[in-house]
RNA sequence: GGUCCGGUAGUUCAGCUGGUUAGAAUGCCGCCCUGUCACGGCGGAGGUCGCGGGUUCGAGUCCCGUCCGGACCGCCA
């Protein structure tokens, strides 16, 4: 061994030991007379300390030493004249008799601290680099806990951790397939899997009953700070339950994960419709970490002569606690930001109720005091708070005031990391309308598509609806959502083929569409399916959420930038004309 | 496919209404310093202002194009 302790582990206790440590040179403090030498490894970092009087060569060796230079150092275990409270290692430091150099390093292009002066992009491309330091190695070191204490927990609970393919089908629900060219089989291709989706179902009619795995899957679509184009799911399934079994033992496994990593009791989950989610929060994924639900103001405030509210089919607002001392200023950035060409708002609305029970607003002009108070009384405002509404089109109206009121909770501090508030929303709707997208409209045979997958089951009280009104089917489907998050979802499953042959002729499918694409799943079916369905949490998002993280980059070891690059080992990149002969592909594109 | 923001020293950034030699901090190099731990002091080196074009007597600064990065919308069953 080339140690004989970690550079976190010397204390007091420790002191005369003749030891030996190898690690990464921090940072040297030349003191003229004496020098320091921070020593860093994963553990931690110890001190190493020269005299110039006691070795006057060793100490001039010391100097020559730059950062991330990889030594090793041999001497005695001493206690430090000045202690350093901040280091856990701080009360001890090692007397140098030898020093090794292992390896010698260049200067690094950002510096190796908590407070790094490095860019993204920088970063990414040393990725190894920043992987030294504290902040990132302890968020894998995180990561890590969270998959011990998720297989730990679902273990006790007698699931199976079974490996599923990587190179299987394509298939045309749902998001764009990475594609992988089969050189055997000319003009062929695998698809990497979006979801192990139909192989634990698979796994279910095979009767193994319950069903995990933590596994990579792949979406070839843009990304976003929390999107990946590869990203790690736990992945699960269960027999014989129905929604709530699955709701339970989900539930328990974050509960698990909250105390075991974090320490955190969190209290039983509310359950919300999707309907009250909307109606609420206009999002299906709330942060009901801060209350300020929307309140629809289409009885409160037409008809009173403003054109803007008066020709709006949906007037709807929300009421924020102790803001009415907002000024000008912040109104108008409030009102910038629903204005936005992604929010798309015409304007906002403002009203405040102030401390000496006064009531101003922006449309004063139309709204006597009375009407105001009104307002006041349909909000529940008390003195202080801002009454905010915007108007227009339905669903743009609503995200436009979901995105205003996260904005809100952000500038009154409601969104503190350190505080979570989970949930199920459950009763999702079954199927979407491919409203006005002509691409979708173009590609698929049907205008229906699965707002979850087209394995859901429907709500059995909903079965009728199929036929006269699909629009309302509602679906045994529910999300867990923490802060805003949707950390995981996941539905009851069709196990009988000709509920399942149904939804895909809704779908668009035809039969032989439906065969040749999952013909395997149907006939599978037949050979007597267990009841069953499950759920798939994003693990990325669960870390980085634990992690009191926004992006999910640096919960992942190696990640991809906006692009879907990766920067530091330069792909995708082009391959030789060779490989693509093998695989029996062109090898000129023509672009547009 | 779209919107917005950014690209200036190794790094993070400043650079006003276009005007002399493009600055700061940090890092790096050298000298000094015997209890530092964000050590301190003195000195020094370090620039294709992303790239191309245009306007102008004059462009880091304005305009057009382009590349790269970031955030978001669409998309993400």
């Amino acid at each position: 061994m080339l140690r004989t302790h970690t550079c976190g582990e010397l204390r007091l206790s420790d002191i005369n030991k003749q030891v030996t440590l190898s690690g990464w040179v921090q940072k040297t403090r030349d003191l003229g007379g004496m020098t320091f030498i921070d020593l860093r490894d994963r553990y931690g970092i110890t001190q190493l300390a020269l005299n110039v009087d006691s070795d006057p060569a060793l100490s001039q060796a010391a100097r020559t030493l730059g950062r991330e230079f990889v030594i090793q150092v041999k001497g005695t275990v001493i206690e430090r004249e000045s202690k350093n409270k901040n280091n856990p290692t701080g009360e001890v430091e090692i007397k140098v008799e030898e020093i090794k150099i292992l390896n010698s390093a260049q200067t690094p292009p950002f510096t190796i601290e908590d407070e790094t002066d490095g860019g993204d992009e920088l970063r990414m491309k040393y990725r190894y680099l920043d992987l030294r330091r504290n902040l990132v190695r302890k968020n894998l070191e995180l990561r890590h806990r969270m998959a011990i204490e998720t297989r730990n927990y679902l273990d006790k609970q007698n699931f199976l951790e079974v490996e599923t393919p990587v190179l299987i089908k394509s298939t045309p629900e749902g998001a764009r397939d990475f594609v992988v060219p089969s050189r055997m089989n000319a003009g062929q291709f695998y698809a990497l899997p979006q979801s192990p989706q139909t192989f634990k179902q698979l796994l279910m009619v095979a009767g193994f009953d319950r069903y995990y795995q933590i596994v990579k899957c792949f979406r070839d679509e843009d990304l976003r700070a929390d999107r990946q184009p590869e990203f790690t799911q736990i992945d699960c399934e269960m027999s014989f339950v129905e929604q709530q079994d699955i709701l339970d033992t989900f539930e328990g496994l974050v509960k698990h994960l909250f105390k075991a990593v974090k320490g955190v009791d969190i209290s039983a989950l509310p359950h919300m419709t999707y309907a009250d989610a909307m109606k609420y929060y206009g999002n299906d994924k709330p942060d009901t970490r801060f209350d300020m639900k929307f309140v629809e103001l289409n009885d409160t405030v037409k008809g009173k002569g403003f054109p803007v509210f008066d020709n709006a089919p949906f007037v709807v607002g929300i009421c924020a606690k102790g803001a009415a001392e907002f000024t000008r200023k912040q109104l108008d950035e409030l009102t910038e930001f629903v204005k936005r060409p992604q929010l798309g708002a015409t304007g906002l609305v403002y009203a405040r109720y102030n401390v000496d029970g006064t009531i101003k607003s922006s449309v004063d002009k139309f709204y006597n005091e009375d009407e105001l108070k009104n307002w006041v009384k349909v909000f529940n405002a008390q003195p202080g708070d801002l009454m905010l509404i915007l108007a227009g089109e339905e669903e743009k109206t609503q995200k436009a005031l979901s995105e205003l009121r996260l904005e809100m909770g952000t500038r009154l501090g409601l969104r503190d990391k350190n505080k979570f508030s989970a949930l199920w929303v459950v009763d999702f709707p079954l199927l979407e309308w491919n409203d006005g997208d002509p691409n979708l409209l173009a590609s698929l045979a049907g205008r229906w598509h699965a707002k979850h997958h087209p394995f859901t089951s429907p709500k059995p009280e909903d079965f009728e609806l199929l036929k006269t009104d699909p629009g309302k089917v509602r679906a045994n489907a529910y999300d867990m959502v923490i802060n805003g998050v949707e950390v995981g979802g996941g539905s009851i499953r069709i196990h009988n083929k000709e509920l399942q042959s149904q939804m895909f002729d809704l779908l668009g499918f035809t039969k032989d569409e439906a065969q040749k694409q999952f013909g395997f799943l149907m006939n599978a079916f037949e050979f007597g399916a267990p009841p069953h369905g499950g759920l798939a949490f994003g693990f990325d998002r669960l870390c980085s959420l634990f992690g009191g993280s926004d992006s999910i980059r640096d919960f992942i070891a190696f990640p991809k930038n906006n692009s879907g690059k990766d920067v530091m080992i330069d792909s995708p990149s082009e391959i030789s004309d060779e490989q693509l002969k093998e695989l029996n592909i062109a090898s000129t594109f023509v672009v547009k």
